[in-house]
DNA sequence: ATGATAAATGTAATCGATTACATGAGAGAT
DNA sequence: ATCTCTCATGTAATCGATTACATTTATCAT
């Protein structure tokens, strides 16, 4: 029972044009008669044709899609990201492929396949830790140009991106820390590797030094944004003698961990130790206690990188990477239940 | 700088054979002499040849992709079904678009142009509430073949799909409950027109006049599966005179609301008020407490999903829609922390 | 040796839209 | 009245792979 295809010849024939004309009432209507535009769109309505995709990406040599890596579509940080992301190409007539890096380094693909099959015009990286290979063969194939980075980037790299002012976030949330009185702070860092790791620890590091904060080796705890992650790092702080006061958390879901943990063996946060996160995702508002953060405004984050995106792909090779310096997206803190006064802890009053 | 375009009639040149034996050896291999298959690849490989999809879809008729169909991609519960279809489909050579319905309303898009613009093959729809006339646009154009339904489905239909035995789940909450003690047991529902709702809510009653529980009118308290339908579910349970001991919620999000409202308002959970979630996404288990919850194998609904889709698909018209009987996957009760023996509460001890 | 049959490969039409180039009609200048 | 020039539209080549059909070659029976 497959549906009779119409063809843009069929078209033509119902309007009494030439299938050129038809092309041009989609492509270029300005260049056609008032009269003409009508007859033909009428055409269109009445025989309900849809031009066909294949064909035109053949003839235009365009695929119609970009591609979204994600390091792990399982987190639900990365949601709302997509979902912009889907918002501004729903108005471009661009799809949306998504695709999870893991997936990759188990089935052996390579990124830039997608771009080599012309599967895809291009691309937004939510993934940093890409190999340098695999940037190497973008560059081999002259896909730089069509490439953004959201969220994460590649270290070094020019290429353009969007991020969140991570260095700023880390700042604000060591500072409200202080502000509330507390000089121990320890740290749950992301994945080693991590871009983000690393400029969250960097800005963490400066605000403590312009605090004068102490320092302790210990404080500082290896991660990976899980919430296992953040179960480990309650296990090492747990054993500390002396334990900090407070925890800045690279992530929202580390600070899940890390809470459900020190709360099942007794600790009570704030009470005890006060915790702040990274994202602001949803679920942290409901959190118990509601998790105080750092907010990225993912949802930005998501349809600015889009945006840029069509703007590169538009550009073609003309403008090339002229978008060298990042999209900076602002943070903010956002403070609820999870830190607190240490004079709470102690019980001391002024 | 672009690549010049390796085309199958350069291969062809290469290896000294037409281009039809080179499009043989790339699908039907063993159509060749061994010693001219052997020519081919290795003339693909020393070109660096890859086949242009857009003209491969064009002669086939194909799309060569998929799209899954999500309500909301915000929510974490749909990561681990994206990430089971996106494994399934990483191994095909159909790439997998993702739409979001919301978008879709906004927009005023019709889902059915994926299929008549060639853009897709095939659909999984993790939504059930497609409205009427997009489900006629589907019957109408012949494609009710190429669409699987996951986790949601639409009320009544034939359509394939794979679901969670949500009815059962259910009765494993609320017999939980029971067997806890509870005999006032409330229930948040999800969205009034969700068919989740309906088997869920079904599931309960049932249990509930198979155990001889009581039943008020107040105990059912519409929700829609979110947060904030959570956070307004205790409210009007805190407003209540005489309030339930027990609450099934029908989602983990919607217990998390409610509890970390609840617990806002000076309410112990479980201590006054057991409750009991569903779903099981990743964060339950770190949530405080730990949240009892009704566990769906997210990632095997997406697996099935998409390998009962590639048959789809594979069948063509040929076998139609023998796949009437929806595949049914098992759910478990998780028990952790969130509801307790109502012993504890009254601090009657046997 | 010859014809029949099967297996391997080649030839060329085809999928449907786009667009460079060609054509024709009308406006305006002389 | 004739020549230009412009603007709208038509003609047909093209994008790159697939595949029905045609052809060649090899195999085997008689």
């Amino acid at each position: 029972m497959a549906q009779k295809p119409i063809r843009i010849r069929d078209v033509a024939k119902r309007a009494g044009v030439s299938t050129a004309t038809v092309s041009r009432a989609l492509s270029n209507p300005e260049l056609l008669t008032e009269a003409t535009r009508e007859t033909v769109f009428s055409a269109i309505r009445s025989t309900g044709y849809r031009v066909n995709r294949a064909a035109r990406n053949l003839r235009t040599r365009q695929a119609g899609a970009i591609l979204v890596l994600v390091p792990n579509l399982g987190n639900p940080f990365f949601s709302q990201i997509l979902a912009g992301i889907s918002e501004v190409f729903g108005e471009s007539d661009l799809s949306v492929l998504i695709a999870d890096t893991k997936d990759h380094a188990t089935a052996g693909k390579r990124v830039v396949d997608y771009f080599l099959d012309s599967q895809i015009d291009g691309m937004i990286c939510l993934d940093g830790a890409l190999s340098d290979e695999e940037i190497r063969q973008f560059e081999e194939n002259g896909v730089n140009g069509r490439i953004v980075f959201a969220c994460e980037w590649k270290h070094g790299s020019s290429q353009p991106s969007v991020r969140s002012d991570n260095g700023q976030g880390a700042r604000l949330a060591v500072r409200h820390l202080y502000e509330l009185g507390h000089r121990k702070i320890a740290h749950v860092t992301g994945p080693q590797e991590n871009v983000l790791t690393h400029v969250r620890r960097e800005g963490m590091l400066a605000e403590r030094a312009e605090l004068g904060l102490p320092m302790r080796d210990e404080w500082i705890i290896r991660g990976d944004f899980s919430l296992e992650s953040g179960r480990a790092a309650a296990e090492k702080i747990l054993s500390m003698e002396d334990r900090p006061t407070a925890i800045f958390c690279a992530s929202d879901q580390v600070a899940f961990g890390l809470i459900s943990t020190l709360k099942t063996r007794g600790v009570e946060v704030p009470g005890d130790i006060s915790v702040v996160g990274f994202d602001d995702i949803e679920l942290s508002e409901f959190y118990v206690p509601a998790l105080t953060t750092i907010r990225q405004d993912r949802h930005a984050l998501g349809t600015r990188a889009a945006r840029l995106l069509l703007e590169c792909i538009h550009a073609g090779d003309a403008i090339d990477n002229k978008h060298s310096e990042p999209v900076m997206i602002d943070v903010k803190l956002v403070v609820r239940q999870s830190a607190a006064s240490i004079l709470q802890e102690t019980g001391i009053q002024a």
